[in-house]
DNA sequence: ATCGATTAGTGTACTACATACACAGTATGA
DNA sequence: TCATACTGTGTATGTAGTACACTAATCGAT
């Protein structure tokens, strides 16, 4: 694996590369990071772009993201559709900004520092505990969209545990995404139970739902394995879904533990 | 561990249970699984479900998700936007049976069998390459809707190779959702850029716009650790975005392997 | 063979949404 | 003070999804 050394990435490649890209993108993401210049002429705003971020995030929270509309918005901040076009160029711009604000901070790293490996499950948990808080999240195209801050901010932090292992940047990179990977692949049933709930559908019904289609596999020839896997007697207590996904990591954070411990 | 067993479940359980659930998720299911009382009367159809689906799929392929309105369906079939409706009572229902159609088959196991873990990494690989293949998959809510017979052949597919194991069923749950999980989840880098290529953009346009928020970290105070990861020479050659999963997925079984070997 | 019931496809209309555009009113720098 | 730049509003337009009523086609029963 030795090799010749790239030359380190610096701040001016990035900036350099991005004055090619699409002015469109570019501009959504200058919304993400403040990038505007202040107006100093003309009457004074009536609200941030913080107001309508929080406006709309309240909105996904309580009704769904398909209730966030812009007429929706603006209604329940007293101001008309098109007032919110003075803030966001477009409602993707403002679904931009929301997903960054409903990412919101990761967890504070406990001090005295703890283990690589106790410090990423707590990552792990945390981030799904915020997906599974905030489904709608989930429903836009996450790595597509522009990325803000916050989204940066948990970044930093698994980034700064992963460090403890002492692997090397590259290393490092493909751990994050291991971790990551999974984290928000094996939440999808959990986020999917909690945007349920947050449609006022109860546990049971939206188990039914999922066990009925499941159930159509039962006896079908085109599925004899996991007809008897579905079938099979179950040991004791079912795991329950936070158990299993915590079970799940343990397994995970083992593969990676062992190229660590080989290193 | 130990414990009583519960009694195994039953499809009547199953369809016991499915009667409870919401009339509007259950036609959506039936739909899928072709559970239609075929009408006798009337005139001859001029269309099947399936050339609906296939057209709308055509569409999704060749120009994203958005270009699949109703009218673009139907104008591709020659018929008028209404006359989908007399197959799938809503957008919704259709967009249940693309993406079922969209999963396509996995790979057939190849004879002689296999380690069970050259299998699951193959069908890791596969589904990952699906997903790429159609990016707008990813960009439905994929836990959520109702599973039709292929998303069930992807599980008999996996199931099978995971039997080989010697895992009780409830430990090869875990290691699906392990699996499963982190290839849907390291799938959306390559997923996302699958989806810039469809809609035109280069390559080197899509890593500057994600490279361009990267950079953002560069020098922030906010992201020291983050800031040093980036900017820190690379050993040799960069991996690709496929050998990064491959190898992700080395350490994700390396886990799961573990577990195994300890039972 | 005939007739009534049933169904396929069409045309029209309505609704919800995002958003372009022009205008009225307001604060500020020259 | 006044021209400029900016905010919020009202109106209008285009695009979707879909309800509804109508016409035409087909089949079962008489």
């Amino acid at each position: 694996m030795g090799g010749r050394k790239k030359p380190a990435l610096t701040r001016d490649d990035l900036i350099e590369a991005s004055t090619r890209i699409d002015p469109d993108l570019r501009r959504r993401s200058e919304l993400l990071w403040d990038d505007r210049a202040q107006p100093t002429r003309g009457p004074k705003p009536g609200l941030t772009p913080g107001d309508v971020v929080q406006a709309a995030m309240q909105i996904a929270d309580a009704e769904g993201l398909s209730a966030v509309t812009m007429h929706a918005v603006a209604a329940s901040l007293g101001f008309t559709t098109m007032a919110l076009y003075r803030y966001f160029p477009n409602k993707e711009t403002l679904l931009d900004a929301i997903v960054d604000a409903g990412l919101g901070h990761p967890p504070r790293v406990t001090e005295p520092r703890g283990a690589w490996r106790d410090e990423v499950a707590q990552w792990s948990r945390a981030k799904r505990a915020m997906l599974c808080a905030r489904p709608w999240l989930a429903e836009l195209p996450f790595v597509a969209a522009p990325h803000g801050p916050n989204w940066l901010r948990w970044l930093e932090s698994v980034i700064d545990s992963l460090a403890r292992t002492g692997l090397n940047a590259a290393d490092m990179g493909e751990m994050l995404s291991v971790i990551d990977g999974y984290t928000r692949g094996a939440s999808d049933t959990a986020i999917s139970l909690a945007r349920a709930r947050a449609r006022g559908t109860s546990d049971a019904q939206w188990a039914a739902a999922v066990g009925a289609d499941l159930g159509r596999a039962i006896g079908d020839p085109r599925f004899p394995t996991f007809s008897k896997f579905l079938t099979s007697p179950s040991d004791g207590q079912p795991r329950t879904m936070d158990a299993s996904f915590d079970f799940g990591l343990e397994r995970v954070l083992d593969g990676i533990e062992r190229y660590v411990n080989a290193e």
